[in-house]
DNA sequence: TGTACATCAGTGAACGCGCGTTCACTGATGTAC
DNA sequence: TGTACATCAGTGAACGCGCGTTCACTGATGTAC
């Protein structure tokens, strides 16, 4: 929307620490830039510890300049959020190409486990608080209800008639079994000797019969 | 620990507000009318816009007053989400009399779905970032621990060899549709027409097979 | 039954802190002529 | 090619705020004698 990558900045990445070097007055990608800078900060400390000042200084620009790029720290967090949406789609999009549409709505739930497990953080995020005010965020709701149709659609492949409510079993299955790894719940028990994934397929195996 | 239940308090419940009334400088019980007014707070504005002071005011007292039983606000919360599991216990544990085994499992989970439903804000609380240091809390810990025995003893009760497999599905299912309920992931769905409840078992007897 | 006293459980003022947000500003950019 | 100017995207100082926590205190309680 802001974003202006028409002007060729130097050098690549966005450097982020280095405010003695000549840096330009305008930084040139500086929405990209907050967005990267906010993903880093959310993984390390979680959204609690996540402030606009931190941010600003993370992407090294003063913490007055996020305001031409996010109206408030909610809508910059909502934007980290709207992207995890996206790239748990993405994800999950890849296993649209299995033939076999058992193990394709297999993929697409394993798809969704091995993100949360890889972006924890992200993935509290993104169905955490900021879900419930989703109404204020448009786009943010649009790419929450883009991922899930994904586990829909794959669901209503395998099975046209019971699909929708295949789709809510699976679903609240690799949510939960998500949730549960990230927490660290099930630390201590013996199941968890073998690796999640393998734990993911297995409980999936079983709901589907 | 700090509870002095002995000095027989007047008028029963504890007056929140009520500054004026001739107001004892010592309050009795103040630890459980923290609490009381913690649940309360939390019930209605959930984790996030909990604070110290405001449940001290709720309380009626001062905001120092409550470093007399709780450490810190995080302590606080603590013990707030330790009673969250004591009640989840409490309430999956009336399912223990069910002879049928797989009937008995099966009102297990929808006990806790329930139980995330009537309670969202603290079943929030209870699987939020406090879950992540509960090291630092070993009686939330245990009773967190005690929490999820439930469903795997009514788990190993119905399959004596796959039980630990089947707890963690049950769980695991259990407590995505719980939180996807809660977050509202499911509005608009024509699925959604049926109440919770039912959706709950009709899901748990898919996975029991 | 009284009295002295240790202990407990409150009070309220004060602390420093970092936050989100606003503001007037200024440097850079791009465009019209 | 130059120049004037509107617009954009930064800066940094300042705002008020409510927070968690600490502190010296004081009123109430219970116990030893």
């Amino acid at each position: 929307m802001v974003t202006r990558p028409k002007t060729a900045r130097p050098g690549g990445k966005a450097r982020a620490a280095a405010p003695d070097a000549a840096r330009p007055y305008h930084h040139g990608n500086l929405r990209a830039s907050l967005l990267e800078a906010a993903e880093a900060l959310l993984a390390e400390r979680g959204a609690q510890g996540l402030t606009l000042r931190d941010v600003a200084r993370a992407a090294g620009v003063s913490h007055a300049a996020p305001y031409h790029h996010f109206g408030s720290l909610n809508a910059l967090l909502a934007a980290v959020a709207q992207r995890g949406f996206e790239a748990l789609s993405a994800a999950m999009a890849e296993a649209v190409a299995v033939p076999d549409t058992r193990e394709r709505l297999l993929r697409v739930t394993l798809a969704y486990v091995n993100f949360a497990l890889a972006h924890p953080q992200c993935f509290r995020l993104m169905f955490g608080p900021m879900l419930a005010s989703k109404a204020e965020h448009p786009e943010l709701k649009r790419a929450a209800e883009a991922a899930f149709d994904h586990v829909l659609q794959a669901a209503l492949a395998h099975d046209k008639r019971r699909g929708s409510d295949l789709a809510v079993a699976g679903w609240s299955l690799a949510h939960g079994l998500s949730h549960l790894l990230i927490d660290g719940a099930f630390e201590g028990m013996p199941l968890m000797q073998q690796r999640p994934e393998l734990l993911a397929r297995k409980l999936g195996e079983r709901l589907l019969g």
